[in-house]
DNA sequence: TGTCATCTTGATAACGATTATCACTATCAA
DNA sequence: TTGATAGTGATAATCGTTATCAAGATGACA
């Protein structure tokens, strides 16, 4: 067992191996391989970065792959599907020690990412919805702008628009 | 003038044709139908269904003129467009009377999108963004769950996954 | 009212991220 | 070892949107 009572994973590769016993099927070289280069990336990784990754040790690993585990992993609930709107997808591994709860701020000038989480403002929000008559089971909170550095023209280049 | 000190539009049409003076660009039979349609419509507008709506009055006009027309629309400020996670955008008017401020709570199995705003959850956001040294200047804010007709099943159909 | 530079349009090709297809290969329980 | 079944890679297809470009519309000015 490598999933604790919370049901986040000690051990995503394992956890991952336990999922694909389960659900009858079956252990391959490829999944491994991405999912180990997926967790050894951490953060918050664009397909295609990850299928570069993958590459470096299996250049033959084909896109449609990388994008089958990825959904693989999303079902089992050790990484998470994130769409910042640059119309791609990423993934970020979903552990105990990094709960998938958290929100995003963006900075539109280098990309960085920083991650938050407010009780206070999730509190706020479920009592809206509630007040709506809605009840919530997913939330999509990204907040743009720009980072200190950018704001101060250290910046580490323009990157985004 | 028919634009107030607010900066929004009391006859977005009229707006629409001053925009397009100031800048040098020429009146059209097509973008003066699909602004009316689009603001006769109201709510928030898939460009699919705009173009559907057009093309009851003048078939001929071509998506690409659509999606230029929207564009146009929402640099003058007159529309604002929105992704909510189906893959296609939507347009809503923002009008004096509305503000484009507002947050969203949607149904994923009808669909149905009811807007509110919450001073308390903007502040707390930009206290948040800025205790990270980011300057904010564009939120999305998504609450995705099940609006009270769906969840006791008197649903108007189970549109969307 | 006509001219003409400039802008706009419609049809359609192109795009980019993702998914579907399918022939072939790998896995694994028996 | 075998055979049923699942996985893979190459690539076609999808889908919303944008780019291209020849043809048409607009409007400031004569
Ligand atoms: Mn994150
Ligand atoms: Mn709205
Ligand atoms: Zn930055
Ligand atoms: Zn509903």
């Amino acid at each position: 067992m490598v999933t604790d009572k919370g049901g986040r994973h000690r051990n995503p590769l394992a956890a991952l191996g336990e999922f694909i016993q389960k659900k009858g099927l079956k252990h391959s070289r490829q999944r491994d391989a991405i999912a180990r280069a997926f967790f050894a990336m951490g953060g918050h990784v664009p397909v295609d970065a990850l299928v570069a990754r993958v590459r470096e040790q299996d250049p033959r690993v084909s896109v449609a792959t990388v994008y089958r585990t990825m959904k693989l992993l999303a079902e089992c609930g050790l990484a998470v599907p994130r769409r910042f709107g640059e119309g791609q997808t990423r993934y970020e591994p979903s552990t105990r020690r990094h709960s998938d709860a958290h929100d995003h701020l963006i900075c539109t000038s280098c990309g960085e990412i920083v991650e938050f989480e407010s009780d206070r403002i999730s509190e706020l929000q479920l009592r809206v919805a509630r007040r709506h008559g809605f009840e919530i089971d997913r939330r999509r909170v990204e907040l743009y702008g720009r980072c200190s550095d950018c704001r101060r023209g250290t910046s580490k280049g323009e990157s985004i628009a």
